[in-house]
DNA sequence: TTGAAAGCGTTACCAC
DNA sequence: GTGGTAACGCTTTCAA
């Protein structure tokens, strides 16, 4: 057990409150007293014991604000059950979440889900931006306003962000293209699916497998498709690529329309293998029907749950993050799942 | 923010310590009283809330005893620093470990490090425990004592027995199998390294990648060699099953023994493939040198981490494991490690 | 600008 | 068997 603020007090000569004060950066103090005090702390190497913290604190809640991107979306299932379980370990320490879910990636929709965030009503707000220059400035407006913010997922950026919690897409990216060169051994074509070039995620995954591929000479053509993250033009797009192109005989789904992919090629007389990315219950079917072959993970449960762990590490704590926090990315095949 | 004790026992009309002797089933209750209090606590869902606990009982240390064969084996750097990170987040708990470190699999060696530990020193252990029925034996006696056991890393079976965190040996041992079949394209022989079959988890690994391989025209003869951990003995044999058998074109090195089989297979003018489990030192240069396509990781942090928030989930909050807790098992190429 | 004291929820101990 | 009360380490509020 290291030393107490009660200690430090009868130490420095002064009572329990001016250790506070001393210690909080509180103006309402001394000049010389807080620097004695301050040497005192430093002597002693004091550090505050959090449960007793906590217990103070307990009168007074964290309120976290949830915006996710995430209606109709699986993927966010495993997300909301990290959350859910950060916000039950740290029940007793007052923290509580609110999720607000929104549908597509509409800018106007998010910044008005935002705006109705202010600092009377939460602490703090974990957000999957999108990457947009409005966004940025309305989440720059709430830090300065005090409300701690998390970019979970994906990434933004803007003056005052806390951190940002999801994998590295570049790194995802190459591994796709390193997986991809690893399981192609004859001369075929490929096809690439992807949401939309225009997020962030999606387009760095695309250009790592391109970078990947190239000096592989047993990948021919890449063709690329998007349908942003709909099932039934996924399965159009691919069933119509496919027609055209008998000599694809590999389909990487960089982000959703994984059913579609499945279906089209399931249609098909000859073997095509599917990789793709995240384990949701459409990619699940892919691998008991065996067309999907492997599936790059990135720890949705663990995303969820860090992001609420740092929001109390920072207010709770005053942990400040120096760099962003990357989630593991791994591979997964139907034995391991 | 759910009812406190002090609530209950107004409700109950009774004082806290009653509550309390209640709650912890103290035999120095009357039964009605106690049954009076317990309807409150049902009625009203009374939880415990565990940083007024940790506060309270702050003043008494739990001490940990984690005995590990982990001389010489980097695989377990990782393990404590999960068990050291676990350590500093529970510090304010009163949570404190100590290690002690084994060489080799001698069960003398590990029963007397067992004997060591007694019930005043520590309250809990965590153990990489030897499968043999002595040490079944004396970790039932140690638990009968008080002392909570954890079995990490590798299981055994004994009364008592709090949990088993780790992998599971069996779907790693089909995982590598799964990763074989997907990496060989051309008909070949296999090499089977591994350092013990009397191990329980190297056993399984072997067994899974046999029982995989089945049915896979492309695999012809598969080699097993034990080299029992020793770099020099897994160089040398792998170097004269690579002499005595041109056809081998694929390592899987199912244990230690890596920096010899990557030896060995660089001195071959012809290209042979490894695959591997864990991500040591070794295995990274392995990668690096690109003798090395995959490895099976079992998350070693997550072992410690768990092993540690488990002790104190049970010592502190009363939780008992239902069953066994398995880390994730994930397949890492050279783009994601 | 400082000190003193009241809590936060629980446990542990002592007196009845 | 039961009640009362003093801790545990910290924050917050009130009074000086």
């Amino acid at each position: 057990m290291s030393i107490t603020i009660k200690e430090i007090a009868v130490i420095a000569g002064v009572s329990r409150g001016t250790v506070d004060r001393a210690l909080r950066n509180s103006p309402k103090i001394n000049v010389d007293t807080k620097k004695k005090v301050l040497e005192v702390v430093e002597e002693y190497n004091y550090k505050p014991n959090y449960v007793g913290r906590a217990l103070a604190k307990s009168k007074r809640q964290i309120r976290i604000a949830v915006i996710t991107n995430s209606v109709g979306n699986t993927y966010f299932n495993e997300v909301f059950e990290g959350i859910k379980t950060a916000e039950k370990d740290f029940e007793n320490f007052g923290i509580c979440t609110t999720i607000f879910e929104l549908k597509g990636f509409d800018v106007d929709d998010q910044l008005s889900a935002i705006s109705k965030i202010n600092c009377t009503d939460f602490d703090s707000l974990i957000i999957t931006p999108i990457n947009d220059k409005r966004i940025s400035c309305a989440l720059a407006n709430l830090t300065e306003s005090g409300v701690a913010i998390i970019a979970m997922n994906t990434d933004i950026e803007f003056e005052g962000k806390l951190c940002y919690v999801g994998c590295d897409y570049n790194k995802s990216g190459r591994t796709i293209g390193g997986l991809a060169n690893m399981l192609i051994h004859e001369k075929c074509d490929i096809l690439l699916t992807t949401g939309s070039m225009e997020v962030m995620g999606h387009k760095q995954r695309v250009k790592g497998l391109l970078e990947m591929s190239k000096g592989n000479k047993n990948i021919g053509n890449i063709e690329i498709i998007e349908h942003n993250d709909d099932e039934a033009v996924s399965y159009t797009k691919v069933k119509e690529s496919l027609a055209a192109n008998s000599k694809i005989r590999f389909v990487c789904t960089t982000a959703g329309g994984v059913e579609g992919a499945v279906k089209a090629t399931s249609e098909i007389d000859y073997n095509i293998h599917i990789v793709s990315f995240d384990l949701t219950q459409k990619v699940l079917e892919g691998f008991n029907q065996d067309k999907i072959l492997a599936t790059i993970v990135q720890q949705p449960y663990d995303q969820g749950y860090i992001a609420v762990k740092c929001v109390y590490d920072n207010l709770f704590n005053g942990v400040v993050f120096g760099k962003d926090i990357y989630t593991d990315i791994a591979i997964k095949i139907k034995q391991n799942l």
